[in-house]
DNA sequence: AATTCCAGAGAACAGTTGTTAACTGCATGG
DNA sequence: CCATGCAGTTAACAACTGTTCTCTGGAATT
């Protein structure tokens, strides 16, 4: 299917790649627009001029952190929000999920949190075009709950919406435990799932009374 | 009470305000931890070494944004929480008023969002300070309504923490329409709106059955 | 009226930035 | 096997950055 890649075509993805993780790296402690295209190249060990054989722009480069740190997360998102069992236990199930991506993958997530309100706009649309499409997804799954039955189409995105909002606020929750003092990370972590789960909660109780 | 101010003194507070509404300006395009500060007193037609007589540094004017952004907001929060009237009037009530206040102060709502998560610590921690504090205070009105009988602390921040994220992610979409083409806000806003009032209705759902 | 204080100006510093142009060496396709 | 393509290099550019030190004019204090 995947035509073998040229011993070319390797490098030049492999040095990509690494100015991909040295930009995730630098942005730890900054945000986008006041990364310089220098300080990448830098980091990698590579001319400066080289970047422009990948990006046009550190903006250019934040598109394609967005696409690497969302694009692989749709399937997740499907199988979590249709997962089957009981429904406190889909709760902690969905919980447990995110706290594992943000142990996963911290950088990645501090990135989206940080840049979807951010000074770059061509990465705020990709963000926001990614999350639309997540709460699109979710709001197909929500539909095919028997729950749903009699919803508006509006009223199964609204709640979508909501969810998206959740996990993401969640998850930069889970975050900032993380990135906290070590000793008080377990509790802190249990705190923040504790938390998560009643918001669930409640909001699962709206959603089972909305049509009242 | 308040001792009037020497010409002196009035003065130095001129260019400081002179040097926060500047940066405010500038940080419609850009983030904190990319603004310079001879940038800023540039704009303010001032020397560069002018701006170290108010501000430490870039960080510590971020801090004091957050301030004014945020400090004169908590009275407002308090009455519109405690405003009396039908449930569905004092979810209108409660949207309309946001949006009057993006309208009113877009800039400073895009700062907040922008720097909840920006890359500049101290930045972070003072606006979550400022929403942690917001969080209590909704928490406090809350517990007056005979709806919140029974229920634990922890239970009330809970959902006092759920209200104020989900004023900010309103607030936020209030920009973007704002911020978009002309002909659409009108539109925009209304959709906005209604989406925030039926997430609002969602939720106060989950409210009154949290007890079941 | 004489003195102190201090917000802001001015000049200079070493270091940084994005972008250009012309180059080199090696994998690739004919 | 040779010619082409192209990832990455080198060098140089004007412009910009934060920070230091010295200075000045006028308000504040005595």
């Amino acid at each position: 299917m995947s035509h073998t890649l040229g011993i070319r075509q390797a490098q030049k993805q492999k040095t990509r790649q690494a100015l991909l993780d040295a930009a995730l790296a630098l942005l730890e402690e900054q945000s986008l627009s006041s990364l310089g295209l220098r300080e990448v190249t830098r980091a990698v060990g590579v001319a400066p001029t080289a970047f422009y054989r990948h990006f046009r722009s550190t903006a250019d480069l934040g598109v394609a952190l967005v696409e690497e740190a969302l694009g692989s997360l749709h399937p997740m998102i499907r199988t979590t929000v249709s997962t089957t069992g009981d429904r406190e236990e889909r709760v902690t199930r969905t919980i447990d999920l995110i706290a594992r991506h943000v142990d996963g993958y911290p950088a990645h997530v501090r990135f989206i949190a940080r840049e979807r309100h951010g000074g770059v706009q061509p990465v705020r649309e990709a963000i926001r075009e990614q999350l639309a499409r997540f709460a699109q997804e979710v709001k197909d799954e929500l539909a095919k709950d028997p729950v749903s039955e009699g919803w508006s189409e509006d009223d199964l995105l609204m709640l979508a919406h909501l969810y998206v909002d959740q996990m993401l606020s969640t998850a930069s929750l889970f975050l900032e435990a993380l990135e906290g003092p070590e000793e008080e990370r377990p509790e802190r972590t249990r705190q923040v799932a504790q938390l998560a789960a009643r918001q669930m909660r409640l909001i699962g109780l709206g959603r089972h009374h909305w049509l009242d």
